[in-house]
RNA sequence: UGGGUCGGCUAGACGGUCGCGUCAGCCCGUGAGGCUGCCGAGGAACGUCCGGGCUCCGCAGAGCAGGGUGGUGGGUAACACCCACCCGGAGCAAUCCGCGAGACAGUGCAACAGAGAGUAGACCGCCACGGGAUCCGUCCCGGGGUAAGGGUGAAACGGUGGUGUAAGAGACCACCAGGGGGUCGGGUGACCGGCCCCGCUGGGUAAACCUCGCCCGGAGCAAGGUCAGACAGAGGACGUUGAAGCUGCUCGCCGAGUCCUCGGGUAGACCGCUGGAGGGCUGCAGCAAUGCAUCCCCGAGAGAGAUGGCCGUCCGAAGCCCGCACCACGGUGCGGAGGGACAGAACCCGGCGUAUCGGCCGGCCCAUUCA
């Protein structure tokens, strides 16, 4: 999981990552990285729509997204802002599919 | 034992591993730091349909309009909720259902069918009378009488039997059903029961307008408050002959700003924020909802939104699928696989409505068996 500390939580942030980040694009989610010099660990924020699902479903993709990329933390730019945009259908991926493809998308473009 | 009906409880368990949030304490090399400890979603947290608390609107004004509500009595902070009872309907019963005021205040509505649908109505039929025809059975025409019969319809102006009559009819009679009036009794009441009288005898719709009783000021935690910070004004309209506001309108109150266009700026932190109509045991009052008293307990409070991700073991009904065995060819038994619902707090309560794989417990009713 994520502390306070690695998550983007103002919006401006997020309207910048997303705006003027680099996009990756996988099947079932978007990928927005930003270069963020003043932070000393990545950030990352999630965004999930209501046309994802129910708020239960909502709050599962999140959690996983959550735990995935804590778990890569170590090995990313610490100079980045991260935002993971889900698009319906990610909440019935099997969790090794889902862990290996964005944690391949993520060291892709924010690798250290 | 089987079936039914009503209610309550519960919402997979255990372990491993990696983690998150509020608060408290401690540590250091003080920072977007580390460690430890406590606690950390639901019966519906959901929908936002009602009712309140709380906050602001000047103190919460009057009338109209508008909205809500609708058997009776009680409970409650309040309600459209809950409890008990009444009436009507369904059921052998337990029990369930009714958006339960008023259809002699008024206005309106009712497709199709049918002769006729609201002041009832003569299509067929029945009946006597007058005239005509006749194969002497009857038939035709005319103006009448008649609501017993046929047929239509959701509904045809009480029902059955008789008296009566040319044929008929509450025209009259008996009984039954309903209505109205009087009176007596029971009940706080809705209402119920007894007796007497009146032949008085069609109904639906008020989730159509309407009438009556009762209730309702408005906006909402993005309420509201404190602190910090940013900016740049210009033009126009109305106004002490009363603006804006309180309320949609009128009255009344108040008393100086308000609105529009163009341009510019900020959308941070803290408080509100969870101890409350709170929960539990026992006792008392009450048929109950509930109230009162003593004692005990309190454990989410975020702010891009914590309460979890992954793995393993165990447990898990039916249907579907696979294998084996039996078979009366309908299936049955065993094993395997599979199968864990609906759903996520955001100011807080009380309800209602809706969603939901299942499990457990209890009350009552009916049937059957035994004693």
């Amino acid at each position: 999981m994520l502390a306070k500390a690695n998550r983007i939580t103002r919006g401006e942030d997020y309207r910048a990552t997303v705006r003027r980040g680099r996009r990756l694009t996988t099947p079932n989610a978007v990928l927005y990285v930003r270069r963020n010099d003043t932070t000393p660990t990545p950030r990352f924020g999630f965004i999930v729509s209501k046309q994802v699902g129910v708020a239960v479903v909502r709050n599962t993709v999140r959690r996983r997204l959550k735990a995935l990329c804590a778990e890569v933390r170590g090995d990313l730019d610490p100079h980045s802002d991260i935002v993971i945009r889900a698009l319906p259908g990610l909440d019935s991926m099997q969790w090794p599919e889902l862990r290996s493809s964005l944690q391949q998308a993520l060291r892709e473009r924010a690798g250290a």
